[in-house]
DNA sequence: ACAGCAGCAATAGTAATACTATTAACTTTG
DNA sequence: CAAAGTTAATAGTATTACTATTGCTGCTGT
């Protein structure tokens, strides 16, 4: 697997870029140290100034590449939503049970592939802490209307389809699988942040497997619960 | 209740403030039509240029009350979550049994208190729609630890922490109210948000009172399932 | 009554950020 | 090897975030 994936190209839909980054040192240049000073500080500090800085390029260059900070940072959660579907999908078809594989998912979900850090270039556990910090922001603005029909929301919901899928295994006759399946993924990422961040809001002992295992309870729990066929 | 809300004072921490806005005319007018701005077009577009000329004063002059736009959007989150926490009680201190508690508790959460649109001259409709979009960059940044030692997040912790109370009525020996708690809420606003912007990550039916059962489902269900004493 | 002093808001800035038009240099290709 | 195309740097502008200073207004004490 490990051969496959890094092997991989991943595509990034065109029109969220001006100019492949793919295409050119530079480009990738951008995109590496773009990884970790958005991990590093977030997107309010970062600004297309101090990249350049930082790659001994200047702004306007890197305004060739991407019309906006936002679109960038869209271009690295697109890429990494589109990521994680193969490492989903190559993690969890042999697994037969529905049940394993939805634990298996979440798991993967939480914490990625540990054993693949680099992809393509990308430091996959930096792009992680970005989605849990910086991927509200892509959706939360105005530009979200534009940007679903523009269909740039489409690796997440791959995503989200995909435990949709899991769960009505489990539960054929489930109807309530999307809001399920994203209460459970979101939930996950936030809990990770609250137990680094706002320790108020999380128990103590939700945390690696403990955390997986909760948010598999309740999604079993749901799905088994009486009146789940209306 | 009417009553009794209408006339309440919130007290808002006075370090997210630098002159108290309720002090002043041109302090309510920056709150009020602060509200209006954000509730219309977001965080990102909002300036406090933008504001002083809506409401014929200068940029500086709104400067003396607060130190910057994240400043504004704590006070107004901190002044919501305290107001809720008011509803809260009152609405659901009469109710006897904690799922019927439960479920009034997210009602509220989800859909605020229609009767009570104007509380403080803050429209408090409006500024359920500025939580449900802006709440997350709150705490989603770089200031979010010292905010959280300056108890800038306290607000928020006491509904988290009444509704866990809540579901420790249901089921005493439940261990991870927080966790839950929080999955409940945040799973709610993010629904309200997906149903208006990213329909495919919603299911349709859930709206109204089925997203809220749903929720309250997914509670009980959690709640009753086997292992919950570990 | 009015000198002095608080408190408040406006004027007039600066620094940083976001973004763009134009030019220069280098590569590829007919 | 000249024309065409590609690439990035120079040199801007407009907007945004933020601040130092000044001036006005009303209250206070003698």
């Amino acid at each position: 697997m490990k051969e496959l994936l890094s092997h991989l190209q991943i595509k990034v839909q065109q029109s969220v870029y001006l100019k492949d980054p793919e295409s050119s040192y530079l480009g990738k240049k951008i995109i590496s140290v773009g990884i970790n000073m958005l991990a590093q500080n977030g997107l309010e500090s970062f600004t297309f100034k101090k990249l350049a800085q930082e790659i001994d390029t200047t702004e306007s260059s890197v305004y060739r590449y991407f019309e906006s900070k936002q679109k960038l940072l869209l271009y690295l959660t697109s890429w990494y939503w589109t990521y994680l579907e193969y490492v989903l999908v190559f993690s969890t078809n042999s697994i037969t049970s529905p049940a394993d594989k939805l634990f298996s998912s979440l798991n993967i979900i939480a914490y990625g592939n540990k054993e693949l850090a680099i992809v393509n270039n990308k430091d996959t556990q930096k792009l992680h802490q970005i989605i849990i910090t910086e991927f509200p922001k892509v959706y939360l603005n105005q530009a979200v209307d534009n940007d679903y029909h523009a269909g740039f929301f489409e690796g997440y919901t791959r995503i989200v389809d995909r435990i949709s899928q899991i769960l009505l295994e489990i539960n054929p006759s489930f109807s309530h699988t999307k809001t399920l399946a994203t209460t459970l993924l979101e939930g996950i990422q936030k809990q990770l942040y609250y137990a680094e961040h706002l320790p108020c809001l999380t128990d103590k002992d939700i945390k690696n497997k403990n955390l997986i295992t909760f948010y598999t309870q309740i999604a079993t729990a749901t799905l088994n619960s009486s009146n789940n066929g209306k």
